[in-house]
Order: C-alpha cells, then sequence, then structure tokens
DNA sequence: CACCGGATTGGCT
DNA sequence: GCCAATCCGGTGT
C-alpha cells in the first residue's frame, strides 16, 4: 500500500521541516477538467510561522489571505504571486499552526501531453514543473483550488504514499526569494533531490 | 482610496 | 543579465 493517499493525520505533524524533506518523492496527483496528471515532488521549502520573517503569516499575521494557514493541516494554500502565478503550499500541524511547505518543482509522471498544452511553451519539456509558477500551471492548479482538503479520495488535488527519501539523496540549502526577510532567509528549509534534473533556479553564487 | 511591492517567469538586449 | 508583465493584499491616509 504504499501508493496510498497520505492521509490527513500525515499532515498534522508539528514538524514543518521534517514533512517538506518527507514530501520529496511523494506522488502529487491532480484532476481538473477531467484531465489526470501527477508528478513526483522534486522541491520543497518549509515556511514556519510565527517566528518566519518569510512566512505570510509572521507573527500570526491574520488576514483574509492567510487564514487558511491556520487551520488543520491536509488542505491547500494557494495565493498569487506577482499578479501573475499561482503557488501552491501544504497547510500543515494541528490548527492554529502556521506551519505550511511550498511545493517548487515536480516531475511529470502522467499527463505530460496535456501539460503541454497547459504550458504552451516552446522549451524543453525540462521547462514543464521546474518551478512554483510553472507545475502549477501544467497541474491546472490555481486558486480556484485554495483551502481544500487534499486527504480525500474525491479530492482534485492529492499526493500518494512514497518510501522516503534518504538523507544523502537530499541537497539542503537557503530559500529562494525571500531576501527581505534577513536572518529567516538563511535557514536551511529548502529541499530539493539531488543531481534531479526537475528542480528550480540554482543556489545564488556569491561572489565577494 | 492611493500606493508599494512581491515565496516568478520568459523574452529580449 | 535585465526587466516588464500583472494584480491584489496589506498598509496608511
Amino acid at each position: 500500500m504504499s501508493e496510498a493517499i497520505l492521509p490527513q493525520d500525515y499532515y498534522l505533524s508539528s514538524d514543518v521541516v521534517y514533512l517538506a524533506q518527507d514530501l520529496l518523492g511523494k506522488i502529487i496527483m491532480s484532476k481538473v477538467d477531467g484531465l489526470l496528471t501527477s508528478a513526483r515532488i522534486v522541491e520543497t521549502e518549509a515556511y514556519m510561522a510565527p517566528e518566519d520573517r518569510g512566512s505570510h503569516a509572521y507573527g500570526d499575521k491574520r488576514t483574509k489571505r492567510t487564514e487558511p494557514i491556520f487551520r488543520a493541516g491536509g488542505i491547500s494554500y494557494i495565493y498569487l504571486c506577482y499578479g501573475i502565478h499561482n503557488l501552491f503550499n501544504v497547510v500543515t500541524g494541528p490548527k492554529e499552526t502556521a506551519h505550511v511547505v511550498l511545493i517548487r518543482a515536480v516531475e511529470p509522471i502522467e499527463g505530460i501531453e496535456v501539460m503541454r498544452k497547459r504550458r504552451d511553451i516552446k522549451q524543453s519539456d525540462l521547462n514543464l514543473t521546474n518551478g512554483p509558477g510553472k507545475w502549477t500551471i501544467a497541474m491546472g492548479i490555481d486558486r480556484n483550488h485554495n483551502a481544500t482538503p487534499i486527504y480525500q479520495k474525491t479530492s482534485s488535488i492529492k499526493i500518494l504514499n512514497q518510501p522516503r527519501i534518504n538523507a544523502e539523496r537530499v541537497q539542503v540549502s537557503e530559500r529562494v526569494g525571500i531576501a527581505y526577510a534577513g536572518e529567516c532567509a538563511l535557514r536551511p528549509w529548502r529541499f530539493r533531490i539531488k543531481h534531479n534534473s526537475w528542480t528550480s533556479k540554482p543556489d545564488q553564487v556569491s561572489y565577494s
């Protein structure tokens, strides 16, 4: 039964850093407009409010937008970034715990033709799903799917269990795009499957 | 109600 | 490497 849908209990852990790493290698599926796509999760990031300045829920800030983050784990948190991109997070932890895992990149398994059609780019297939704003398009995910459960058979988005990736095969680094978060930006909460071709942008190289 | 800026991307110089 | 796209959430007047 390694391909069972991950149950809500899985997402209720308070250890969001563990979960972010554990979600690597799991299979995310979507069924949107009757079209099935599936892919392997190859890159994640953990966001851990209230202390985490990189999180929308920093300081336990509650707004209409951040409200789903405070619900019990196992639902989606999808928001619009730069007015263009729908970024998908998994809400984790018990109710009132504002932790999420951002899925940053996936490796296509099923429905790659559907993904090509949705993305409509004239680039290599490697560009179909190798970024947080890219794979959601490929898999038909947008804010209509915000704050919905992902642990039910009937869910349009769900994640199937797979064996945990060994720590030696995981590349740990700083998170992307949150320089404004000061010291929090330095936290090693980005996780990638090592040597996987479908992960997103490489680490920034700094010259001094 | 006006303004600022963002957990990004793709195309062009 | 640079930068526009595009829009809405959050904040302050």
